[in-house]
DNA sequence: GTGAAAGCGCTAACAA
DNA sequence: TTGTTAGCGCTTTCAC
């Protein structure tokens, strides 16, 4: 700690200062070299990466970083992971990131408003280059992202996004795609059809129950309010929402569930009250888990694109980084499409009488 | 960019100087009282909290964690991430993180072992206090981490572990859940035990399968050669495997899956042979989906303390850091449990024919 | 209780 | 082709 001014702080570490001794050349030639630099021949720059290799040499992005004024790197705040669809739309953003040669920094509000912020925090004090957001279903305070735009840090959302102006947007034609397997429903005859809807305050909750009413008032299906149950995005909810269906006394034919963790808890719901699906109720839901068709029976289902909607947020995110000042917010929207699998795919149980039973 | 000397990369950046200007005081008062240094008097340390807030002042990690030659963060490397098994882990290493004020860097090598040396190396270029990591199921070359550890980096593997000494390891006990599942299915009356195994160049395709063959041994049952199968964890895997056995002509009562991937393709395999689980072929298998009791049948499992692996890496690793030079590497290894379902939960098919059939 | 000086490891601009 | 000089924004002595 006398002479040697360099700091251990624990084992070692090499710097450019150690290679540039070794060699009796400077700090900037070496990191020259080591960045392929045109600067230095061919020679030296051999020279230097051999003594890096040998010495276990690993760039200090800390310090590059500093200097050079960027991260390199897109930070990433997800309200869940253990869920198939954030899983696999991290694989696409972590696919595109590695394509882009961008580190990712990913970070888990788990629904929560307050964790969410302090991630946001983190991520703005290590300097991300750009940052990947989707909501919590908590968050209701966007005083932040006001703040980051005006730090000009590209900020996208993705799936669950807030109503607010000046940041990308990426989702899934949630709309589009309930419409789309509502009318399907329509179409193979059903009528009495229910709607197990999420959260109302959030943009998926409110899109995919829109695409349910516009279906139905399209081709004229009475919608019976009764069968409109809105909660939350859980397989609890998809429970508490079919019990209470079953509640009325009055079941419907076919249930449009917003997720497919609602749906599994409708499945979990009839198996418990001895109701079959398709026989006895009908099923078709929004999203998929990767292990659909393995439910029994296997549920039909509209498919999101979710590697896709990954690898486009990261890539208008990079977009809107290079462009800076003149990039002008993009909103994409990607196409979703049904799957059939083993419900809805026809009208059973034909005119079936409405079963009356009590709780 | 004339007499402002500060660089103005994009938007605007507080600095330490700016509120220090702005309140007339130096750049270490306010460092102090921001990180709430005992120095500052309340008074100044109120004022300066103020300004900082007001200006919308992010401390800069990058300087900070550079003068301070610690990052407070751990890396992570995970083979895949859009598998229950990982996603839950991830979610315990991330929550054991936050509670320790600790920030994650999640890396996915996609079982790529090539991915997988670049990410060390990023992570070691970021100058993260530690690493966790579970190799690919193509790593071959451990020379990366052998200078991790002369670096003195904290290093803990987790579920895949090398054979290797130095490091911390974090796994279950998979010999033992495996030796529990087949001992379970001998004594419900099963002896024609079949075995998918997973590649015996892991140490959890090693020790699963190792399990198997050690309660098989204690309990005098014989090993059939045939029925023990060695491919891969995936689901294809097991749809293969399963193939092979019903070309062998006489079909084991029961198959043990290494994985429940591997599981799933028996399910699909037998479906698509008109086989009925467990009525002509039973099955158990080492993992879970999370979604287990929606299976038809919902399969029974040997059940591993995910969410907990990922918690106790991130302590160990932590603990490691601690102590530096002090600490002896740990080996952790935490018990599974086996979970019945409506498989192997009795003897199906009594006495049953083997049945002979043609491919 | 406050601040000046030095330095973390690196890069960018400009010389030589 | 190589090196010099200044920082990047922060923290850490150590003096006042």
């Amino acid at each position: 700690m006398s002479q040697k001014t360099k700091a251990e702080p624990r084992g070692f570490q090499i710097t450019l200062a150690d290679i540039a001794r070794k060699l009796g050349v400077s700090k900037v030639t070496v990191s020259k070299a080591l960045r392929g630099h045109p600067d230095i021949s061919r020679e030296t720059v051999k020279k230097i990466k051999a003594i890096a290799r040998e010495l276990g040499y690993y760039p200090n992005f800390m310090a590059r970083n500093l200097s050079s004024q960027k991260s390199n790197t897109i930070g990433v705040i997800v309200p869940k992971i253990a869920h198939h669809f954030f899983a696999s739309v991290i694989e696409g953003i972590y696919d595109a990131a590695f394509q882009h040669n961008y580190e990712i920094i990913l970070t888990v509000s788990q629904e929560n408003a307050e964790r969410e912020l302090q991630h946001v925090n983190s991520l703005l004090s290590m300097r991300v280059d750009g940052l990947i957001l989707s909501l919590s279903q908590q968050t209701k305070d966007y005083t932040v992202f006001h703040t980051i735009r005006k730090k000009g840090i590209p900020l996208t959302f993705m799936d669950r996004v807030p109503k607010l102006d000046g940041f990308n947007t990426v989702v899934a034609d949630d709309r589009a795609g309930a419409f789309t397997a509502i009318e399907h429903a329509i179409n193979i005859g059903y009528r009495n059809i229910a709607h197990l809807g999420g959260y109302q305050h959030t943009n998926i909750g409110i899109e995919r129950s829109q695409g349910f009413l516009d279906a139905m008032k399209r081709h004229d299906v009475p919608v019976n309010r009764e069968w409109i149950i809105y909660g939350g995005f859980d397989e609890t909810d998809g429970y508490k929402g079919f019990m209470k269906l079953h509640e009325t006394g009055r079941m419907p034919e076919v249930i449009f569930a917003v997720t497919f963790p609602v749906a599994l808890g409708v499945y979990r719901a009839a198996e418990e009250l001895g109701m079959k699906i398709p026989r006895d109720v009908d099923i078709l839901c929004f999203g998929n888990s990767g292990l659909n068709q393995f439910l029994a029976p296997p549920m039909s289902y509209v498919d999101q694109p979710t590697y896709e909607l990954g690898r486009r947020a990261l890539e208008v995110t990079l977009e809107n980084l290079q462009q800076g000042e003149l990039f002008v917010p993009q909103h994409i929207k990607l196409p979703t499409h049904l799957v059939l699998c083993k419900t809805c795919t026809k009208k059973v149980a034909g005119t079936r009488k409405v079963r009356s039973l009590q709780v």
